[in-house]
DNA sequence: TATATGTATTTTGTATACAATGTTTGACTC
DNA sequence: GAGTCAAACATTGTATACAAAATACATATA
C-alpha cells in the first residue's frame, strides 16, 4: 500500500471565496463605509479578477445583510443606524443569554480551563495596549461559550451578529477606562459557569451586552455628527 | 404638472432572484432532497437560463445553509439530520420568547386585533382540509407578532428558521389529532399577548415550540427507516 | 434659468467561451 | 479478478462578450 502524504494542498480558495472575505473585513472595519457603492468593474480591476467572481462575493455579503443591491442599480454598503445597532443586540442579548444557559449544561472540564486561560489572556492582552489582540482575546473569551454549546447554528449566528459591530468594540477598546469593567464582567461570567448558576451567568451576560448597547449608542451618535 | 400615475412596472425580477425562489422553495418542500447534487449545466437547462444566475443563486442558497458547495466539486442540498433540527428550535425557542416578550410591549391594538382575526382564520382553515391553507394561516396569526416586534432583523431570522422545517410543519397539520392542541396553544399566547402577560405568554410559546420538537423528532425517525 | 430631450457613457444582467480540475471508463498488466 | 493507468468526458472556475438599463452630459427650447 502507497504511503499517504497529507500535504495539505487546501491552499487552494476559489476567488469568490477570497473576495467576499476581503469586502467583509473591509466593511466590518469600515474601510468601506455604508452607502458606499460596490461597483463589479471597480472592485475587479482593483482586485485583479473578472467581474464572475467579484458578483458571486456580492450576493454572499447580501445574504449576510453586509450590502444592499438594487436591481439594475447596483450594490452598496449596508449601513447600520442606531436602530439596526439596537436590533441586533436585541437578538444577540437572547441569543448570549441562551448560550451561556446551554454552556452551564454542556461545557466539559476542558472547556472550563480553557475559559480561564482565555480570561487571563485577555486580561494581558489589556495591558499589552495591541486593540488587535485584544479584540482577538476578547473573541477567544466568549467563543470558548459559544462552542460549549455545542450547536453550531447557534455558533455560527451569534460570531456572525459579533461581527457586525466589529468597529464598534474596538473603539470600545480604545478606551482604558472600560478595561476593569470588561475584566470584572468576563470573570463574573467565569465564576457563574464555573457554578453552574444558571440564573446567575444570564444576569451577567445580559449586563455585559446592555453595556454594550449603550456604548454603541453612544458612538454611533458621535459619528453621526 | 404632469399627473403621476403608478403603472407599477416591478414586474422584473433578476433571473438570479427567480432561480433563488424556485430552488430554496423546492429544497424547503423536499422536492430537492438532502444531498442531491444542484449542476449548473442541469438546472440551467431545466429552468431556462444560463449558468450564470444559477450561480448567483446557489451562492445564495449556500449563505443560508440550505446547499453546500465543496469547491471544484459542486452544491449539494443540504441535509437536516435530527440534531440539526434539534439546533434549530433551540435557537427558534429563544427566538420566538423574545418576540413574545417584545410584542407584549410594543403590540398595537390594531395588531391585536389582526392577531384574533388570524387566529379565527386558522381555525377555520383547519376546517377546509386544505393543507396549503392551513400552513399558510399558522403563519399568517405567528406573523402579526413577529411584525409587532418591530425589529426587522429578528422578523427575518424567525421566518428563515420557520422555512427551515416547513415540510415538517406540514405533515404534522396532516393528522386532525394535532389540530385542537395547536389551537388552543394559539389561543393561549393571544390571551396572553392581550393581557400584555409576558411571563404567562414565555411559558405558552415555549410549550408550542417544544411541541414541535417532539413532533419533528418523530418525523425525522420515521423518515430515516 | 429651468426644463426637456437626445446621445454617449457607464453599469448591471445574462450568456458563452475557455481553462482547470474531477470523474468515469475501459484497456492493460499482474 | 483486482489493481493501475490513460484517455475521454463531465463539471466547476474564471474571463469575456454582448444586451439592456441607468446615468451623465450636452444641447435645444420655452
Amino acid at each position: 500500500m502507497t504511503e499517504h502524504l497529507e500535504l495539505n494542498m487546501d491552499a487552494y480558495l476559489p476567488l469568490r471565496d477570497v473576495v467576499f472575505n476581503t469586502l467583509r473585513e473591509a466593511i466590518l472595519k469600515g474601510d468601506l463605509v455604508a452607502g458606499e457603492r460596490l461597483m463589479e468593474l471597480q472592485l475587479a480591476s482593483k482586485l485583479g479578477v473578472s467581474r464572475t467572481p467579484i458578483r458571486e462575493a456580492i450576493r454572499m455579503l447580501e445574504q449576510e445583510g453586509l450590502a444592499i443591491t438594487i436591481p439594475r442599480k447596483g450594490a452598496i454598503v449596508a449601513g447600520m443606524t442606531e436602530k439596526d445597532m439596537q436590533d441586533v443586540l436585541q437578538i444577540r442579548e437572547a441569543l448570549e443569554e441562551l448560550s451561556v444557559q446551554v454552556a452551564c449544561d454542556k461545557i466539559t472540564d476542558g472547556e472550563i480551563e480553557q475559559l480561564r486561560k482565555n480570561m487571563k489572556n485577555f486580561e494581558h492582552s489589556l495591558k499589552s495596549g495591541d486593540l488587535k489582540r485584544m479584540a482577538q482575546a476578547d473573541v477567544e473569551f466568549h467563543d470558548v461559550i459559544y462552542q460549549a454549546t455545542d450547536n453550531p447554528k447557534l455558533i455560527s449566528m451569534l460570531n456572525n451578529l459579533r461581527e457586525q459591530m466589529y468597529r464598534y468594540r474596538v473603539e470600545y477598546l480604545k478606551n482604558p477606562e472600560n478595561h476593569q469593567q470588561l475584566l470584572s464582567e468576563h470573570e463574573a461570567i467565569y465564576r457563574g459557569i464555573l457554578a453552574k448558576d444558571k440564573a446567575g451567568v444570564t444576569d451577567k451576560i445580559r449586563r455585559h451586552i446592555s453595556n454594550q448597547v449603550d456604548v454603541v449608542k453612544h458612538m454611533i451618535r458621535e459619528q453621526e455628527k
